[in-house]
DNA sequence: GTCTATATAGGGATAGAC
DNA sequence: GTCTATCCCTATATAGAC
């Protein structure tokens, strides 16, 4: 593996692990073992890093935000999708641990980061609508817009709101299940009774799975 | 004023303003017109100041969030009830604008901000289970868990949302009243009919007052 | 590409005069 | 209580040898 890609792993490791702004250029060269000189070499400062990891998120969320247009989607198929997208924010957990600090140096962060949100809320307010054609719930469109909203902010805010509840005992929480049911009960209220169970069927699956798992 | 204290003010001031993680004792001393040495003479260091900032805020936040008991409690009432707590939010949007940061110098302030969101999911619990008690709204135990967790997150998370889509323009966004309304929604699946109308009926009366107010 | 050595700057904090 | 002067430390970043 080349140097210059090994920095970016290791940031990227060292940044989620301590948290951005208390991580700096000479803890990368360390736990490299280079020298802060070769650091600089390949790259111009630490933003240039940032900016690089940055790149590779939004590639990636992107991706996992792709909107499921197929129609005959299920509860399972919509876990699913959230869930991805949880994989993803939790392989760059550093940016929603302290996102107004590492966003507010770089206004192209701020662009592209507002773009994802943008992109979450629309995806959102589009799974309602299928939802609703399909009958599977029912709700007005104003209500949707702020159910959306609402969506995209659990989404986005668990990991930080799960770093701080657990900051006392300084345990890393990983447990994305909850993040994806909790996300996934905002939609509770609306759905029929069957729907309901549906939804608890996928939940004790999957939150069963995930604990056995460690 | 004592100087004591307008260090304080100036600090909560400035704070709001930059954020604090890029406030330094010597802005706040500039700002104030005197020298380092002296905010140094009243303050041992930052972290003081940002204690007994804290200090103040739990209690006023402790107060707000006294659970309304009163069983003939309206929309009204819920309304300006969670209007009392982003009041309270705005006035110290320093400690949820990078609620890491701050928090993880002190591990005092870590248990008193937990403390205060347990209290705020609490209450959320609470307030629910008088509506239900009223008949006012028809959800199940372990629902009303997730919907409470819910309605935290929005709460806490509201302003540091804003402030992030606003980063841009650089505009200080100070609607609070949007806020309030996103959290009041979470309720709204639950509401018979008449309750969405009176929430709507509530909603416009003061979304209204604070746009014209400016 | 990688190293060592070093320049630079800024923030936190203290000493001692007034 | 307040000021001036200053120290220390840490982080960023560069220069130049190998």
């Amino acid at each position: 593996m080349k140097t210059r890609d090994r920095i970016l792993v290791t940031s990227l490791e060292l940044f989620n692990l301590c948290g951005e702004p208390n991580v700096t250029t000479i803890d990368i060269a360390n736990e490299m073992e280079i020298s802060p000189g070769n650091l600089y070499y390949h790259f111009r400062n630490k933003d240039e890093i940032i900016a690089e990891l940055f790149q590779v998120f939004e590639a990636g969320m992107h991706e996992a935000l792709q909107s499921p247009t197929d129609p005959g989607l299920d509860m399972m198929d919509y876990w699913m999708y959230v869930h991805m997208i949880f994989e993803k924010i939790w392989e760059f957990r550093f940016l929603y641990r302290d996102p107004v600090t590492v966003l507010e140096r770089n206004e192209k962060l701020q662009k592209k980061f507002n773009r994802i949100l943008d992109k979450k809320r629309d995806s959102a307010l589009l799974i309602l609508q299928m939802m609703q054609e399909q009958s599977l719930i029912q709700i007005a469109q104003d209500e949707a817009q702020r159910l959306a909203t609402n969506i995209t902010i659990t989404a986005t805010y668990w990991l930080n709101y799960q770093h701080i509840r657990h900051m006392i005992h300084r345990e890393e929480p990983d447990d994305l299940e909850a993040g994806v049911y909790q996300v996934v009960s905002h939609l509770t209220p609306y759905l029929p009774d069957e729907g309901k169970e549906m939804l608890d069927a996928v939940a004790s699956t999957y939150l069963d799975a995930s604990s056995s798992m460690g």
